[in-house]
DNA sequence: ATCCAAATATGATCGCGATCATATGAGTGT
DNA sequence: ACACTCATATGATCGCGATCATATTTGGAT
């Protein structure tokens, strides 16, 4: 059947957001186009009307992921607080993009990877922005550091099955990152 | 045909090897069992004289790549710069399983996840035996925020296409983790 | 109102990979 | 030497997932 042109666009963006929430739950690999389909409420054999290839898929649901979680830039310490919880860690479908599928995109094709590039570069650029000034550091370094550290430390916490050991990387480095408040 | 028992333990050996050499290269996805046979010199149907499951070949390659690659346990500066290298960016293959598979091995079974955990739990206590001692801080978390880092700095270097990017993002968070040398 | 094209649904196809069944032939103990 | 067992080789099987072919239904323009 056929559906207003509203109704396709709205259907494009549920496809999206599915596959961006699936993907990051699970994994590029492990999520069929059919269980991205079913997810967004429609059957499998519409998909390529909506888009070329899976590749594809992948790489628009990065670029969706990343764009729709920009949050404000003030109030670093909260940011980082939020990222390194065990909610967060729990929550990987609804989570980081780049801490649940930045390993992975390496091994895509170049759309994805350079959806991915573009998001790390944007959220390096605005924690570049929203740290304080030191006298002792440059801030872009300071950025690039705490961003390294927060993504590595939600990988090895999500990775590690010990809740004791995952926990106290998050909140050791938490308080590394973050040594003042 | 049949084969000596030492050739068979060889054989093994040679599985193990090939597998965690390709499973850090390409993702656990994309191995298939007949490609690691190959690559030790073998067909895929003897696979399972060797290993229950493919699941049981990935926990076992983990612990392989991971208990191969214990270092030194000094100059934790040459380790930070050989790590955080252009170098080992561009050889997954060979380098730290962590940084390959420890985002993967959150979507694989038991075994492999306590495989993991052992390998980091290793590395941590590692690196926080290494790490200088300091009056401001306490060496594990140290220990823990660094290995964070590390592990993020080298997945995000890994995942941008863009070679200025991957570089900086290297060397700042060398600088960053080690500000002295 | 009517016709047409477009969006989705239904149902192949096609290749790939994990696993298993059977065959082969050479180590191993007697 | 001999029989026998076991490691490997060869060749199915079996299910799954990406993609495509065809049918269906209804927006949208005339």
């Amino acid at each position: 059947m056929r559906v207003t042109q509203e109704q396709m666009r709205e259907n494009r963006r549920r496809i999206l957001a599915a596959a961006s929430r699936l993907y990051r739950e699970k994994g590029f690999d492990a999520v069929g186009v059919a269980e991205v389909m079913k997810a967004a409420g429609l059957t499998h054999g519409g998909f390529y009307g909506h888009f070329e290839s899976k590749e594809d898929l992948m790489a628009q649901a990065i670029a969706h992921a990343t764009t729709e979680l920009s949050g404000r830039d003030d109030d670093v310490g909260g940011f980082l607080a939020a990222y390194l919880s065990p909610a967060h860690r729990n929550d990987a479908a609804n989570g980081c993009p780049m801490a649940a599928l930045a390993a992975d995109v390496r091994h895509r094709p170049p759309a994805a990877r350079a959806a991915m590039t573009a998001g790390i570069r944007a959220q390096i650029d605005r924690l570049t922005r929203a740290l304080p000034d030191s006298v002792t550091t440059e801030r872009r370094r300071d950025a690039i550091g705490t961003y390294a550290a927060m993504i590595g430390a939600l990988i090895l916490a999500r990775a590690v099955e010990d809740p004791a050991l995952s926990d106290e990387i998050l909140g050791e480095t938490r308080a590394w990152v973050n040594p003042d408040p």
